[in-house]
DNA sequence: ACAGATCACACAAACGTTTGCCTGATGTTT
DNA sequence: AAACATCAGGCAAACGTTTGTGTGATCTGT
């Protein structure tokens, strides 16, 4: 029978020899003699060896798992993103051990503990939208667990992220609007602890302030991303008395959901209100109501930063990681044009 | 200091008693006094004391950890699935380690590997398109990892599996095509080492013979799901003297570069030819040319279903699952009509 | 009061690997 | 030829937990 599992120490005796020369052997550690060297590397060949990784995982403290953590993988931007942290975990003979939030704050911190008991060597997290406390992310650095988050960022000081610079990206969308004639444009934004709509109100007023306008706040709304919200949230834009003409959705999702809120009120898509959003999600391509253009986030590459950075981390050693520099990583999203205008 | 990290052992010499005592008391041994139990428990609670998995792991040969191997996390049906698995999973403190082929079967062997190295207590895997062999999946029985399969089965006797019936849902397809009056039908079939491309020939093989109608196998045209082999088998498929009236594509995504293929050839759609797919992914219910219906394969639960049959399997003992019984979960597709026809 | 049962806990091995230290045998330098 | 460096490999501890077995002490029934 060759079902038996072959260990270290199997192949010491059948040699006799002890278990750390084959240890240092299958490592190539010079103090082996050549001879033995081979003799061990080829036997254990011929035994079809396996080192018990559970072991090695147990007496070097590390396991080459990442945690990630993230709200919803059905989301194309969050699949799409922890796409490219497999993608460049697994190069890196890393793995990925994945959860989701669903959006529950509640939910998350269990993960997070969960995480923690399994021992990954770190954590990637895209918070829940109604993620309020951190402690649970906090603990994480007593236990030397580098966090990395990416694209929906805690209100945190001294974190390393990735994100986009949404400012930016809506003062793209905004003068993009703006070029095509529109006046007045509104905006469906998404919950205000979300960093990223801090700042999608702080590209807006950017954009307001260049072009010399006055800012309308009823202009900004936000909405908790649940269906219901968005068409509250829609209709009541449209029922303004400085009704807007255009409209800039918080994401591809949430734009679906406004173009029905429109539609319901019997308004030309296109004609009597435009549509902007952020995500460019594939969705966008195949729409019957694609947005005008959308401001494309670069998911995968948020993703696969967020794991080089951690890579970085986890090269350095603890002492090197507490001279305490973040990374802060954002990059310049795209307005894609949807139009032929 | 209390960064010191607190163990087993650490509680049994502040408390002066053996180790061994201390990991009954916490597991609640009834050969532990109440006093001594409690104490334990007591000082644990104070001193935050977290098991070592790692250890437990080692220890218990057992890692509480399912590898979930499927091609493409970017495919709305896949997330979904994995959503699916991950959720039952954790609501049974199992946790997922994840990893895409991306279609490879090269890079599918290889993540077998990585996952069997990890010691994953079991495996859920969707094979990549081109997978033709299937020793990796086989040499996984030695290690007492158990597989199952979902979706997209290899052709292997002796496997566990769930899947939809695809040859019911393509003769559900195919007479609704049929009761709308569509006589030449078209078929976009994927791959054929694929059991769900073999199944979708069967159904509609069954509906001809059930409606006494004769067979024209250039009716239906495998493709390898790239959008070039997709383009090209429209066009050959639109080309044929029998010309069909309607197609039935693959699945959804198919369908998109389908219908791509067929405005390219100046058709009207739902005119000149009309579609229906397999999937009934979100994009339909937003699409600008969604098929007249969709055969919804219910990717969440299949997920689902998947798990908790490796629950069960994981539950019994080796010698249990030796008597060679499978489970070959078949789901009952359901064809969603999208028209108002 | 005595055999036996039950209780409450301790001891030690085991899981597989890595690694610091030790040792005996060569080889090299003066 | 003495002193010393290098080589090749063994020994044993360590990581944290679980668990089979052993053992005094208390309790039960007669």
């Amino acid at each position: 029978m060759d079902n038996k599992i072959i260990t270290i120490k199997e192949i010491a005796s059948r040699l006799n020899i002890s278990p750390s020369t084959v240890s240092r052997a299958l490592h190539d550690h010079k103090s082996i003699g050549l001879r033995t060297r081979t003799n061990v590397q080829k036997l254990a060949k011929e035994l079809n060896y396996e080192p018990n990784q559970t072991a090695i995982f147990f007496q070097q403290k590390k396991t080459f798992t990442i945690g990630v953590i993230l709200p919803e993988l059905s989301e194309a931007f969050f699949s799409s993103a922890i796409s490219g942290i497999e993608d460049c975990a697994s190069k890196n003979k890393y793995t990925v051990l994945m959860g989701q939030s669903h959006d529950d704050a509640e939910r998350e911190k269990q993960l997070v503990e969960t995480m923690k008991s399994h021992r990954v060597d770190g954590l990637i997290v895209s918070i829940a939208k109604n993620t309020a406390t951190y402690e649970h992310f906090e603990a994480l650095s007593k236990y030397d667990i580098p966090v990395v988050f990416f694209d929906r960022i805690p209100n945190m000081a001294n974190i390393h992220y990735v994100a986009c610079n949404m400012a930016s990206g809506t003062t793209q969308a905004f003068n993009f609007l703006r070029k095509l004639g529109h006046k007045s444009i509104g905006m469906i934004n998404g919950p205000m602890n979300l960093l990223a709509s801090k700042e999608r109100v702080e590209g807006y007023r950017n954009a307001l302030t260049k072009a010399r306008l006055k800012y309308d706040p009823s202009l900004i709304m936000s909405c908790d991303l649940s269906t219901e919200s968005i068409y509250r949230v829609t209709e009541k834009l449209l029922s303004l008395k400085n009704k807007p003409t255009a409209i800039i959705a918080f994401n591809d999702y949430v734009l679906l959901d406004a173009v029905q809120a429109a539609k319901n009120l019997k308004l030309k898509i296109n004609k009597d209100i435009s549509f902007v959003s952020y995500a460019n999600l594939p969705i966008s391509n195949y729409s019957a109501y694609p947005p005008l253009a959308s401001v494309e986030q670069f998911s995968y590459q948020q993703g696969q930063k967020a794991m080089e950075i951690m890579l970085d981390l986890l090269s350095k050693n603890k002492t090197e990681n507490e001279n305490h520099t973040f990374y802060k990583i954002i990059l310049e999203p795209q307005l894609v044009i949807h139009t032929d205008l």
